[in-house]
DNA sequence: CGGCTTGTTGATTTAACTCAATGCCCGTGG
DNA sequence: CCACGGGCATTGAGTTAAATCAACAAGCCG
């Protein structure tokens, strides 16, 4: 079953229907965003859209990765999120964006025209509804990033880093599994607050502790998932039991 | 004019009534919350919910200052934010709370059961329509508090804090104002990703190179706004014309 | 086969932390 | 009314984790 991003496919087959800011909508409802949308690709590496740009469209990331970031004058990049298949691009209600946002891969973009969208947004509570868990949910984990930046180690944060790709991608069932890393080390020392050298230290260090094993720069498998646990700094019980 | 916090008392004139979840209702709508609330206050440095317990009831925050943050296992503390009259406390559809909340001044709440009011954010879009608004307001707070735990100095960082704090009270006419610092020494470290040792010692050079004067410890006065937005390290040009 | 980007490793510096002493303010009780 | 003690804040001395500067290695592509 593929999925061809053209604006004459049913929403009903969308690969992030059931997550996106469309998931709690009716087939009805369904059908107003259906005539709104249209889709849009970026190559990997390229902006999306600059902070203090307007804001034309709205936007759901349909496939690829993106990264949300700032930077400021002197060039000290921040990045403030990842954005994954399903997360919404934009914010109801601004004239302008916060952030710069990045294709990290190759995306496409689900968009949908500003007005349009935000008379949507007023009228069908289902909209609302989904885009209220989304955001709350975001604002969760952003709260969370920002206890890793300001309280964890370098080995702490990249810990945490590599446990939260393997989360992810993870199926329970799944044993001894290679993982990617989707962002440069310089991207990860933006993400982490640090500097790419600190990455690259903290990753062989990781490595001759006997926690991860690279294939290649991008490919690693987990030798020790509980000293990966440990190695975070989080919650001491959360994950495997001791 | 002066509001009780009693349950007898009308939404109406309510201090909050218009910046709260409540702001969007109608005349219909508040007076189901009217039926529902009630209230509840805390002595400055209590802890009104710690992370993991249950959720029992969401509250807006009515009157004083609370924080919310997490401490890992070896007790580094870290705020993630501070809330004040009219923020929101409780993720509706989570059954714990993510994070310690804790009264810095006298707190008080007006509070909901969880149920009931978890079916009035299905059942009146004014709720989850404002609930998204403000969800989407504190995101991007967070996220810019990320760019200064992940990327700004020291210096920087408490620059940004003072002018949060001068921003919030100033009504633009004013001119020659003290403010009030609402946390301690330790609580700004906590708040700044820093030790209080750091947060002393980056007072005294703020104060040594004229950028503000205190009055005591916890009274201070702006004496050259300028230099204190140029040494927030946010955008040269967004403040004062220079 | 070079040339470019990305990553690793080493040497050195530095901003912020840690440890420790002292000061200040305020409330309480002799 | 003054002494004492506890919480909060300041200041100093020494340490350290991560940054910076710099050289080099390893892929990758035309």
């Amino acid at each position: 079953m593929t999925f061809v991003f053209n604006e004459r496919e049913k929403c009903g087959s969308c690969p992030i229907r059931h997550r996106a800011i469309c998931a709690r909508c009716d087939e009805d409802e369904l059908t107003l965003l259906e005539g709104m949308k249209s889709y849009q690709t970026f190559e990997a590496g390229q902006p999306i859209i600059w902070r203090g740009d307007d804001l034309t469209h709205f936007a759901s990331l349909v496939s690829g990765i993106a990264s949300l970031s700032r930077t400021l004058e002197d060039g000290r990049t921040q990045m403030v999120g990842l954005l994954l298949p399903s997360d919404f691009i934009g914010r109801p209600g601004r004239e302008t964006v916060d952030f710069d946002v990045t294709a990290v891969t190759e995306v496409t973009l689900c968009r949908f025209q500003r007005r349009p969208f935000e008379d949507l947004v007023e009228r069908v509570p289902h909209i609302s509804q989904r885009m209220m868990e989304m955001a709350l949910d975001e604002l969760t984990a952003a709260r969370e990033w920002m206890v890793l930046l300001g309280r964890k180690t370098a080995r702490e944060k990249i810990a945490t880093f590599l446990e939260m790709i393997v989360r992810r991608e993870t199926v329970p069932t799944q044993s001894i599994q290679e993982y990617q890393l989707p962002l440069t080390r310089e991207e990860i020392a933006n993400f982490l607050g640090l500097t790419l050298e600190t990455i690259s230290r903290q990753l062989t260090s990781l490595k001759k502790d006997g926690v991860v094993e690279f294939i290649d720069r991008r490919h690693f498998r987990i030798k020790d998932l509980n000293a990966l646990h440990l190695a975070s700094g989080d919650d001491a019980d959360g994950g495997v039991i001791v």
